[in-house]
DNA sequence: TTAAAATTATTAACACTGTTCATTATATTT
DNA sequence: AAATATAATGAACAGTGTTAATAATTTTAA
């Protein structure tokens, strides 16, 4: 019964078209111009199949998010060459604000948009692979750092929290024009990186 | 001439109706199922006559964030009777999560969408008032607290950086579902406030 | 007071949006 | 070859922000 894997393998396929092209556009003009029908013009498909490949645009904004996750974690690779954790943390804390102010569409879909979220939750286990698998690299880092005594102890989730907190809170204040409003517009970026080696200098001394 | 001030007080008026319809409907129906057409039917208008009062929606969601500091502002008021400063930094952290937390639509409009922005940057000198005035307030608290020996010294805008992301970051992530995906759910609000009583303390120590 | 001008309001329309239903075309199974 | 299942589509629904042309009203000027 190879026709069903045959079948199954061809409806991947068009689903990575579609995928594709949705992030083209996404990319090209941004994700409040992704529309369906855009996106089904480039796929040369009518937008009423798009249906038949996923339930609706939230589904494709999610994988859209999904793969926003894996470009950073591409920007996060050389992570695992530095040894020290507290290293690792510091670099972790650049890489996001350089990944958020670079990729500011992918950074909205990852964590600011409620429409991944949608799905997510809409699945009967709520599923966010890469997102989980990010958090929980941070949280390895912060771990390894307790255990390693270099920033105090307590409860990893609430620190991981915290730091989280600062970096989404310049990048997306950043990326929203709200920065500018507090700090001189050309200091913004460096003021940003100022605040989270701050943040994680702190950690250290406490 | 009087007749031209009657007029801009009819005007006035008008502009006042149709925001508080506008309101209406955003604090009932959220911030996505505000219309124009919606507003319109509320107010007895048609769609168009709108346009003679605004210039367009984002002009509208521009003033309704407006009214959203002044919320914010009245949710501060008490502060002014706190002599300390520290003190009334920590409770403007609470204040802050609380206000974000039991109005994110407000929230919302005031720290995340881009629409009202777009109207402050297209008015000649970018005016956000209200925006403006609660960053101004943060500020006064740091510097005070300065002044006063109460938290480390440095640069005002940078540490109210610092303090405004995480609270934002807080918030953020949290009304878009993304902090319950690192701590359980119904520890979330409780680790929030942890998380900036914990920042402030560590204003205070370092 | 009446005619011209300015203001205010509306209707109709444009160009979109996500989504669904009924129908057709294609491929697979019996 | 007929019946069934899958894939694809056109048309339509119910909305969106916004604009141009037109009608109604009010204010100004003769």
């Amino acid at each position: 019964m190879g026709i069903f894997e045959r079948k199954e393998k061809q409806r991947e396929e068009i689903r990575k078209m579609i995928l594709e092209a949705s992030m083209q556009l996404f990319v090209k003009e941004g994700f409040e111009n992704v529309s369906i029908r855009k996106i089904a013009d480039l796929v040369e498909y009518s937008p009423t199949t798009l249906y038949i490949y996923f339930k609706d645009k939230n589904e494709i904004l999610f994988h859209l998010c999904e793969l926003g996750f894996e470009r950073m974690i591409a920007y996060n690779l050389a992570l695992v060459q530095i040894e020290s954790p507290i290293d690792r943390l510091y670099i972790l804390g650049e890489n996001y604000i350089n990944f958020g102010l670079e990729h500011p569409e992918y950074y909205d879909l990852m964590f600011i948009q409620n429409a991944p979220m949608k799905t997510v939750r809409e699945q009967n286990v709520g599923h966010w692979p890469n997102g989980d698998l990010a958090l929980e690299n941070l949280k390895l880092i912060i771990q390894e750092c307790m255990d390693k005594k270099l920033i105090q102890s307590g409860d990893v989730a609430t620190i991981s929290m915290a730091v989280w907190a600062v970096a989404h809170g310049l990048v997306s204040l950043a990326i929203r024009q709200r920065l500018e409003r507090l700090v001189e517009p050309d200091k913004v970026v460096q003021s940003m990186h100022e605040s989270i080696r701050w943040m994680i200098n702190t950690l250290k001394k406490a």
